[in-house]
This record gives structure tokens, C-alpha cells and sequence, in this order.
DNA sequence: TTAAATATCAATCTTAAGGTTTAGACAAAA
DNA sequence: TTTTGTCTAAACCTTAAGATTGATATTTAA
């Protein structure tokens, strides 16, 4: 068994759960451990914001299954502080939705309730360094859920051929250039060529894409992946 | 230590890597297990995904580092075949971006050369289970990746506020036309109003969102989650 | 070396898009 | 009750967008 590292400083732990029983049970578990510190506890999300905005802890553990205000969103306002606090989802559930939801808007950890005592340590320890955990078994889960998402995604851009294949590379500057709200005017400006030559490079545009107008062409970029094809973007 | 499993046949397993010496290591280190069948090798893309084709293996341990046409790229068109096939991505760097992307097309692994080899033979058994095998090293890195791309994105939307709010019912259910690329006559019909309600509409959402045509508008939309505010979109 | 693809531009035309003003009907709130 | 917000609509106008034809220079591949 791993002991339990000195960070300096007791870390300042808050909880939070609307199980009375609960948070009682975890705030003994927790101080057992030498150099971790319950500094505070709170039974509903509003009041662990305010208790987070004041204490600043280092771990904040977060029972996301609450009535109200729900834990996820907590935690979001939370990471909009912007603070080093780092938040850990606690759940009875291992719903990889829920996962995925927590890991996404900046959990450091997600743990389950049912999950040994000792486990909770362990992550607490591995975040505290900087690292994010997800027990193995919820990570495959977190995975599983992530792939699909994608495929899904995937399958309906490759359904049928992706005709931005087809497209030149002055056609794709163009319509990059759409897929910015530029004008004709503004194209012509911005590539050196005249406004006719713009009109000409479009038409060919929403012929070899199958459209009538920019619009139309803009959101068949923005679908199969003319931007990021890279870089990822993703609209929550 | 673990014993290797038993899955009544051996596991097929296809390796591609450019590097020949590589290549032959790795599948010495393999065959060492008594149910594990390296069926093919190969040194390059294309024949990979021929062979894969041919054979349908379990398992393709892919170096994702090669010349002419890159892993990923292959790993997306084996992929594509929907196969059983499951594949591991082969690398000599824990570049973050190369695990996400790798991830995201669907490879159910990815180890590091430099590892243990008990860990490639661990990894596949944990794969052929129907887990997704991630060393807890790379996992991490993967989540910080994960995590700083989607603070990005809800950073751009929710730093200024969102003008969507201020739009109407009606309003939104133009603008939402809007973003399916149909026109003033369409949105007529749908809506059974007449063209110049439309229009005024239009013009009302144009003040709103502080944009000056409809592609502004539909890109306003987008990027500011006017859909899919519950389920996920990912453009790739 | 031809043919094909690409990039450039003009002219002309039609239509869709966008701006502005005004106004009636209706419901909800002050 | 009066005001406010919303939805509806018309009339008028300007400009941007889109379609079509034809033409030239350049590059690339057959």
C-alpha cells in the first residue's frame, strides 16, 4: 500500500453532498489521512460556490446527484472562477453521459460512491500532482461513450462522399472566406481579385457542393469538416 | 503476473510498421504467446488496409509515425470498413494530439514503443475484451488535451454574453430555418406567414445579433450553441 | 505537344436579400 | 385602462447575390 505524500500544507478539502450521512461518512474517512483537511462542507450547490469562492480549497469533492442546482453545473460555475480548485465527481452512478459531462466541463476525477475508501485517497493524491484520474473501469466506459459520439458524427459526414474533395485550392480559400460571413466585396479585397472573379469561383463552389447559395454551402463546410479539420471544434 | 487468456482461437494479429527491424521484433515478442497469431505484416498503408480487408483480423498494431500515407489516416479507412477489427496505434511519442486523434477515429489502443512489451501484450488482452486500453500516463494527457480544448470553446461563447437570449420564440424559430439554408419563401411556407413577416423577422434577429446577413446569423447561431444545447455536435 | 484544368475577368441579367417606415391585432403587464 | 411586447403585414427601395456566357493566360497531365 502507497502512503499518503506531504504536500507542505494540509490540503484543504470541501464536500459536498446533500446526504447528510454521507458527507459525515467521507469527512471521517478523509481526515483519518494526516495532511487532509476538511475545512468545510456544504448540503447544496449554492452555498459550496460561495464556501469555494471564499476558502479557495485545493480539492473540492462533489456529489453531482443533487435536487436543485445540480452538481454539474456547480462545478462548471466553479471552473469559471478559475481558481486552482480542483472539483472531483462523486456519483452512485456510472453513466457515461454523466462521465463524459464531467470530464468535459473540467472535473479532475470522477468517482464512484461505491468505490473503496481507499481509491478515493489514491485520487485525491494523483490530482493533487497534477494528473487527472478516472479508474480504469469508468475511463474504457468514458471511452466507449467518446467514440460514439465521434462515430456517429463520422458516419453522417461519410455517409456520402465528401464533395469538398472536389473543390480547388483557391475555391477552398474562398469559401473559407464564407464560412466568415464575407461579402463578395470583402473576398475580392482579401484575396487580391476582382469581384467577378469572386462570383465565378463561388458558382463553381455551389455547383460542386450541390448548393444554392452561401448558406448553404457555409453549413456543408461547418458539416463535413472543412474547418478544424485538425484542430477539433466542438459546439456544446 | 497475469496469465494470457484463452479465446478458444488464437488472436489474428496484423502488424504495420515501415520499420522492418521494428516489425520483426515486435512480432518475435508476440508470438512468444501461445494464442497470439501474427497472420501478416506490412510496411506501409495501403497494404495494410488490403490486408486487413483480406484477413479480418483481430487485432492491427499500426505505427501511426509512417511515410506516403500517415496511421491515422489509415486507421480512419479501416475504420470505415466496420470490421471487427480492432486497432492499436504504435508510436514513439506521447504527443497529446496524436492520442486524441487517434482516439477520436476509433482506435481502441495506444501504446508508446518505448514501453514494456508485457504492456503491448496487456493491453491487447484487455482490447480483445471489448475494453479501450489507454496507460494511465497517456490517459492523463489525454483528459488535459480533452479538457483545454472544450475550455476554449466555452470560453469564446460564454466570454461576452450570449445575444441569443434575447431573441423571441418566433425569432428563434426563423433563425433556426435560417440555419437549414432555406430562404425568405421558404421559411414563409413553413411558418405559413407571409414574406415580408419573414423579412421582418429576419431584420429583428440581424439587430439582435448584431450581424449584417443571414450567414452572420447562421454562423452567430452556431457558434453559440443555438442547437444541439443538449446533445453534443463535434465537427471534425 | 495537345488537351484539360485552373485562375482570372467582363458584361449582362434576374432574383433574392436586406433596410426602412408604417400599421393593425392581440395578449400580458403596469 | 393604457402601455408594452409580440406577431403579423404591406409598400418601397437599394444592394448584394446568383446565373450565364464568353474570353484569356497559365499550368499540368496525357
Amino acid at each position: 500500500m502507497r502512503r499518503t505524500m506531504d504536500y507542505g500544507k494540509k490540503v484543504k478539502i470541501i464536500l459536498v453532498d446533500d446526504n447528510y450521512e454521507h458527507l459525515l461518512g467521507i469527512k471521517e474517512l478523509i481526515n483519518i489521512e494526516t495532511n487532509f483537511d476538511v475545512i468545510a462542507t456544504a448540503a447544496n450547490a449554492n452555498i459550496a460556490i460561495n464556501l469555494v469562492k471564499k476558502y479557495q480549497p485545493d480539492i473540492v469533492l462533489m456529489d453531482i446527484n443533487m435536487p436543485e442546482k445540480d452538481g454539474l453545473t456547480a462545478i462548471s460555475e466553479m471552473e469559471r472562477l478559475n481558481l486552482d480548485t480542483k472539483i472531483i465527481a462523486l456519483t452512485g452512478y456510472d453513466d457515461p453521459d454523466l462521465i463524459f459531462r464531467a470530464m468535459k466541463i473540467g472535473a479532475k476525477g470522477y468517482i464512484l460512491k461505491t468505490m473503496a475508501s481507499a481509491q478515493l485517497i489514491y485520487a485525491i493524491e494523483e490530482i493533487m500532482q497534477g494528473k487527472i484520474y478516472l479508474p480504469s473501469g469508468l475511463s474504457s466506459r468514458f471511452f466507449e461513450y467518446f467514440q460514439k459520439t465521434f462515430k456517429e458524427e463520422t458516419n453522417n459526414t461519410t455517409s456520402q462522399e465528401n464533395l469538398l474533395q472536389f473543390l480547388t485550392q483557391r475555391e477552398e480559400e474562398v469559401l473559407e472566406l464564407l464560412t466568415q460571413g464575407v461579402t463578395y466585396k470583402g473576398v475580392a479585397q482579401k484575396l487580391f481579385i476582382s469581384e467577378t472573379t469572386v462570383k465565378t469561383h463561388v458558382n463553381n463552389i455551389f455547383q460542386k457542393l450541390q448548393v444554392n447559395d452561401r448558406t448553404q454551402a457555409v453549413l456543408y463546410a461547418i458539416n463535413n469538416g472543412f474547418m478544424n479539420r485538425k484542430k477539433l471544434k466542438i459546439a456544446i
